[in-house]
DNA sequence: AACAGTTGTTCACAGTCGCAGAACGTGTTT
DNA sequence: AAACACGTTCTGCGACTGTGAACAACTGTT
């Protein structure tokens, strides 16, 4: 089937598409993911069965679902960055002394992973959790990120992926995203303002590599109530600057 | 190869032995995965070049390593469980109130999985981590499982798994089981006494669901020079069956 | 500098095993 | 009771996986 380049196994492609596509349900049948992948019922059963019989799947009410096999794979890849020891009583900190929410974000493959989130006492529900993928050029984390990146590389990320526009302010030319960048690099952080959810703005400073590229970010997102003025302008960007700082210097003398 | 039951994808089983062995490891070359899994390097080059392709695996610095797209699938694999989300806050309290590291912990195929863990002021650091995988017959939290388990179910897990000694004192026969089950249904609370590993002491309370059998639990571990006398006879026992309480109550009516 | 030892990667062959579609058993709906 | 849904089983063909040997690039030794 798939025509892919040589020297790969076709069949794990397969397993993992069904094992995506699972994850996007939450749970489903056999037959409902045999129309949504357009495989027939025979095949999908076969990798569910399998994957199963290695209980990396569940059987539970009638419908497959996620095991939680995958919970100790993912912690083992988020433990193996250096960055999240070092990097999570930080945004803690971060989370507890603006009474907000602080994110941790690194790059891979050219998109935004999350990888800790810390609620501070009156932190807005964002739909934001370890693990989830975003587009670098949607969030302040990702513009910090994309900031301290080599242009080549921000050539790749975007020819790769893209500028797709979440809502009606992201950034969707080349343009326009230089122009932030290059502001961003002045401020030395990015913000979002309502670009992602509307009453929303966030803070983010890039966490760098001693080579001046970027490997990551923190930041801190609030209501544009509580987010603005002095607070928006200087206290907050100070905050979330010190806090990538002091990550940075850990990352290097440890 | 692998003669095992019908319509199994045998090549989705090598990928799965070769990731796992590849999380054990940390990160690890070609070479050292074909010698321990006793297969060709060409066939385990094949299975890490189709994951790397499809971004599940990444190769760095000079060797292959889990990529973080588990971490996503770990994650919805947690948050899927009802029990987490409501677990959580009470686990946190139990640390911030006792000071000590608090663990919620839940049954499945006959193993106990860490689901999360929360320190206290002065916690001990183990090396329990999220995801983590243990018998449960050798701590206090899979004791407090099998306790409220039918007794079916108690055979196929024994049955299945065994009762390995991880120490000198871990219960190693099926009549000391039985006995201690006993006891900690008489007490309601399990109780570790260096079981594990010596100088820490764990207190757990069973989740139950409506029907009485356990889903899970949670416990306090600490040093035995602060976990003893009153506190460990009755205050942290008391503490930890609330919270294993409040939850099943949430669980219930929500 | 040539060599023996790694390493990851490529290649071509052959036998197997995954893919596909149709059939089965069961339960629910009409 | 018939029609339909589901997960599961069956069977055969042909593509794909697994294999072992060869390759290119490095490292350290002689």
């Amino acid at each position: 089937m798939g025509a892919n380049t040589a020297n790969t196994i076709g069949a794990l492609g397969t397993s993992l598409r069904i094992l995506e596509a699972l994850k996007e349900k939450g749970s489903a049948g056999v037959t409902e993911l045999a129309n949504e992948l357009d495989l027939p019922k025979s095949t999908v059963y076969s990798h569910l069965r399998t994957l199963r019989e290695h209980e990396y799947v569940d059987w539970q009410d009638e419908s497959y679902c996620i095991g939680l096999k995958f919970l100790d794979f993912g912690e083992h890849a988020r433990d193996r960055m250096g960055i999240y020891d070092v990097a999570k009583p930080e945004v803690q900190s971060l989370a507890d002394e603006t009474g907000e929410l602080a994110n941790l974000l690194v790059e891979e493959h050219g998109e935004g992973v999350y990888l800790f989130r810390a609620k501070g006492e009156q932190a807005v529900n964002l739909d934001t959790h370890a693990g989830m993928r975003v587009g670098l050029h949607c969030t302040s984390l990702g513009k910090a990120v994309l900031a301290y990146l080599p242009e080549e590389r921000v050539d790749e990320i975007v020819d790769r992926w893209g500028l797709p526009a979440r809502t009606a302010t992201t950034i969707s030319t080349r343009e326009e995203l230089d122009e932030e960048l290059a502001a961003i690099r002045e401020r030395g952080y990015a913000t979002d303002n309502g670009e992602r959810l509307s009453g929303l703005r966030c803070v983010a400073a890039p966490i760098t590599n001693p080579d001046g590229h970027a490997i990551g970010a923190v930041s801190v997102s609030g209501p544009t109530s509580r987010m603005k003025g002095e607070t928006f302008r200087s206290e907050v960007p100070e905050r979330v600057r010190s806090a990538a700082n002091v990550i940075e210097l850990n990352l290097t003398y440890s």
